[in-house]
Formats: structure tokens, C-alpha cells, sequence
DNA sequence: CATGAATGAGCATTCATTCAT
DNA sequence: AATGAATGAATGCTCATTCAT
């Protein structure tokens, strides 16, 4: 990975995530990554694989999120630890990039990304069962609609109190 | 409101749908209406003034639909309307090229239209108030957030058990 | 057939002729026409589609240069006709144009247009069996062969005398 | 001449005959030779360079392929084997490459390979001297101007049967 | 000798929009 | 009201070529 070719990812994602995946012109990815419009197409082929890139370099991102709520043995820390990641992520400029540029492809090219959820899903699904809800697996489907809901929103309603909800969501499951 | 009038403002909306709102030229959306693409400037002005007729058209669907909700009386019934509204229009192909289209603009053009949604936030309010639950402000919003998340997984998720979550979701408010 | 369709036409009709189908651009054919470059698309669909257009006005442009040939009655003046249509066509600049652009392109795109010359080739084989030639067919196959040899020689070997070699195939021929 | 250098004449030869010189770009010689672009500039400056270096091999083939009709001192038999070296080339992979490719130059840079020709015009005009034809430089010259028709036809006509029409031209000559 | 990163100009094509009819 | 010709700017992408290593 050369110098310029994380110039254009990064440059990419910035854009790419602000404006939207097809209303950024591969020539404004150039021009704000400084380099020529051409190198964007050796290095990824095309404006779709640059995408697979970023979206590729994300996924890896947000193992590394979703690893220190998987591997949480406590079950009460461990629901804290997921409702608390909208925060969480609010608060790093980088990884709301990534995150506002997941949702949004999830809507512009309607794809969504199961399988990366699937692992949190499993991980709630023990979570709930371990504090003796009656119900586990509709528990941990409905707190993976709600966080889908209040990712949305802190995303994207600039009013958004994501604290005040976090806090009442938090109060809500007792923990 | 002219025939051919109507004819560009459907084929606009299922195409922007479908599509999204950019990648959707008024070439295609003339040709999908059997007009000239002329015709569309001289009643729309522009392309976005295409689309802000369909956000219009849309503003006066979604308040019949609301107003459902908002003029019930009684407070459960209220709640349950309201959960069981993504499914209700899951069930009704034009509302749902309505509600997927308005979810796509807010991620595409990231504008959160609020004002539409604050009679419903009232509305809940006063049912969570009636029905004495400590935080109704909360509860509301945190409603909001859930149905916000539901809908998004109902349009996006192949999968999604829309039926499963909306039961679910009744049963833990008791309606 | 607007009067700008024509301009477009007659301009890629020179440059193809010129430079050859590939190494000719459609800005440059635009620049050429005096009309923007979106014209061409919106007239012809792809440059392609341009070329076809030339190519079909060549074949009804060949259809009267051959008509007059193919109807001739007297063997020995259709012989005749035929052996001095190049020399006919180099001195007809629109003529020329064509039947360079014709040869181009079998070459570029290695194509053989054959049909065109069947009815050609039928009015041959009937003149050399009046002429009382022992194998019609291959003479008139053969003339055909020396003629595309002519033809290529005239366009493109700057020193070859046309007229000389013409007047000696015709006394060969005793036309 | 290093072995890769000989890599990218061969594979350059190949593209530019089969599908043109201006179609063909530098990387995929490239990579058809299994090289990197930059190595094509290295030994042959430009793409023209390398168009000059193929036709410089091609010539030298050409003269060996030449030389053997040239030297022939039997005037019937030079006739006779210059008529048949389409047939010869046709069946040589190799030798129709190079061929194909002239052609393809010729029609595509519209020049004319003409001093190649004269050292067999020269052999022709001795051949129909000797053999007491009138007009010995018209002969050869027709001659030549029949095998170049001949060789289109081979080369771009799927159907055209290139043995039949040999064999009624050696009839004509009597060789 | 050989590579592969990098460039800038150019390519065919699409787009939203204007305008004469 | 409605059409269809026409435009100019932009788009994703390819090209021949250069250069540091």
C-alpha cells in the first residue's frame, strides 16, 4: 500500500461518506487526494472496486469495535457495552466516517450487510439468556432494531439527544 | 394538475425509489412517463423541483396515515397503530414506494424531515402520559427510534421477520 | 434528416475516410460538423451507430454506381463499365471518400462486405458466358479479384497510374 | 536483442495484426508478453518505434520470401512460384501474421510499402521479356496489382477460395 | 535490464437544462 | 401544453509516456 494509494482511500471514504457514493466523481476523489485521476484506476480498477476497498478496510474496522463486545463474559457489561457503541463511535470522527458511509450504501445500493451483525446477534442471543429473559433471540433482534434506529438518527437528525437515549435505553435494560 | 403531469410525478417516484434520486436521470424518468423530457422542466422547473413535488405528494399520503393515529382516542389502541404501521404499509405497494423513497432521500440528501414525525411524538406522549408510564418524553422517543430502526430493516432486510418484531414489540407494551 | 444530422454525417464521412474509424474521435467529428459533441449521440446512439449510418449511405450511393452497370445489355460494354469504375470513382471526390472509407473499414474491422458485390458478380459471369469465355464464373471471379487490387492500388500508392493500367486491362479484355 | 525483447515484438505483432496498431494499446502488448509497460519504451522508445521495429522484421522476411522468386532464373517457373506465394503464405500461421499485417498498416497509415515491390517488378518485367510478351512492364505491372487483390481476398474473404483462384491465374499465364 | 508507480491528455458517453416551434 | 433538437459541462475510464528505484 503505497503513500498515495491510502491518500485516495482516505480521501474516498471522506467523500464518499459526505456526499454519497454515486455523487462523488472519481476527479473530486483525485483532486481532494492530491493525486492524478488516473491513479485511482490502476491502483482499483474502478470506481466500484475502490468502493469494495473502503468498504473492505470498514469491515476490518469494525471487528476490532464489535471484538470487545463479543469477548465481554459479563452479560450485563456486555449489553452496556453494545448500546453504548452509537456514542462511542459519535465521538471518533474516523469511525463515524465509516459508519455514516455503511449506512448510507445501505441505502443507496440497498445491501444489506447481515453477516457482519450476525456475530453481535449471537453474542446478544447469549447475553439475553444468561439473564433469563423468556425470549432471547426476539430480545436481542429487537435491541439490534433499536440500535439500527438510533444509529440512524444520531447519524442523521442533527438534534439528536444520543446521550439522553442512550442513558434511557441503558436505565431500560438495567444496565 | 394535467394527466401527463400525473404520469411524470409516478414514474419519478418509483424510479427515484428505486433507484435513489441521483442515479435516476429525468431522461429515464421521461421516457418510463411516455413524455418529453422538455415537459418536465416546464412543469418542475428542474429536477429538483421534481423531486420536492414528490416529497409534497408524499407529506399528504403520510398525513392520512398519521392522522389515523393521531385522532385515536384511546391510548393503547394509539400505541398499537402506530407499531403496526411499517407493516401496514409493507402490506400496500404505493405507500411503500412512498416510505422507502422518503428514507432514501434523508440518507442521500441527509435531510432528517422532522416536523412531519413531532404530531406523532406529541400524540405518543400523551398515550405513554395516559397510560402513566414515569418518562412519557422518553418513551416516545425511544418509540420513535425503534419504529425508525424497523422500518429501515423492513424495507432493507430481505429477511426480516417484519410480522415477528411488530407481534413482539405489542406484547412488551401491552397492546 | 436535420440540417445538422447532414453536417455530422458529411464530417465523419471525411475523417473516417481519412484516419480511419478508431483514430477518429467523436470530438473530433463534432469539432469538424460545427455542432456540439452530444448531438452525435443523440442522433446516432454510439459512434457505432454513427458508422452504420455512413456505411448504409455508401451501400445506396454503390447501388446507383452499380445499377447503371449490372442493367447495361451489351456484354462487352458492361465489361467495359465495369473495368473503368475506378478510375470514375477517383475522379469524383464524394465517390472517393466513400469507396476509401469502404476499404478502411474492411481492413479495420476485417469484414468483407459481400453481398454488395454478388449482383456485381452475376452480371459479370452472365457477360463473360455471352462473350462465349470457356469458365464464366472464374473469369468473373478473377476480373473481381484484379478490380479490389485496382481499387486498392488507386487509393493508396500515391504514384500509380490508373488510367494506364485501366486502359491496358480494357484491351486485354477487347472493351 | 534479449529474450524479452523478442517477447514483446512477437506479442506486438500478433495484437497489431489481429486487431490493428491504433487498437491495440502498449499494456496490453504488455501483458500479452508478460512484461511490464514501461520495458516497451525502454527498447523501442515509442509505440511507433516498436510499429517500426515489426516492420523491419517483417521486411527481412519478406525479402527471404522474395529472394527465392527473384533468383529464379526459369521464366515460367518465376511466374509461376510469385503466383502462388499467397497460397504459400496462407498456410504459414507465421508468415500470414506478417502479412495480415502489412496490409492492416498500409490501409490504416495509407502508406504504401512500394520499394519492397520493385525488386520483384524488376523480376516480372525480365520474366514477360523473356518469355516474348509485348508489353513487359504492363504485364508486371497488372500482375502485381492482380496478387494484391488476391491477397486481400485471402486474407479477408472467409469464403474465398484461394486455390481455385491460383490455379485459373497460372492456367491464364500458362505456368 | 527491468519494474511499477504516476501522470495528463484524451476518449466515448450521459446529464440536466434551454429553446424554437 | 408539448415536443424534440441542441448544448456544455461532467463522468468513468483508457492511453502513451515518464521516472525513480
Amino acid at each position: 500500500m503505497t503513500e498515495k494509494q491510502e491518500k485516495i482511500l482516505n480521501a474516498a471514504l471522506k467523500l464518499f461518506a459526505e456526499e454519497g457514493f454515486r455523487s462523488t466523481s472519481t476527479s473530486k476523489v483525485a483532486k481532494a487526494a492530491g493525486v492524478s485521476e488516473g491513479l485511482i484506476f490502476r491502483h482499483f480498477t474502478n470506481k466500484e472496486g475502490l468502493l469494495q476497498a473502503i468498504i473492505q478496510m470498514g469491515e476490518e474496522r469494525a471487528k476490532e469495535l464489535f471484538s470487545d463486545i463479543v469477548l465481554e463474559p459479563d452479560a450485563k457489561e456486555l449489553l452496556r457495552k453494545y448500546i453504548e457503541l452509537p456514542l462511542k463511535v459519535k465521538n471518533d470522527k474516523e469511525a463515524l466516517e465509516f459508519w455514516k458511509l455503511q449506512f448510507k450504501i445501505k441505502w443507496e445500493l440497498e445491501l444489506y450487510g447481515e453477516h457482519k451483525m450476525i456475530v453481535i446477534e449471537e453474542a446478544l442471543i447469549r447475553a439475553f439468556d444468561q439473564l433469563r429473559y423468556n425470549e432471547p433471540e426476539k430480545e436481542a433482534n429487537l435491541l439490534l432494531t433499536l440500535m439500527d434506529g438510533l444509529a440512524t438518527r444520531g447519524i442523521l437528525q442533527e438534534t439528536y439527544e444520543l446521550d439522553e437515549a442512550t442513558k434511557f435505553i441503558k436505565q431500560k435494560y438495567k444496565v
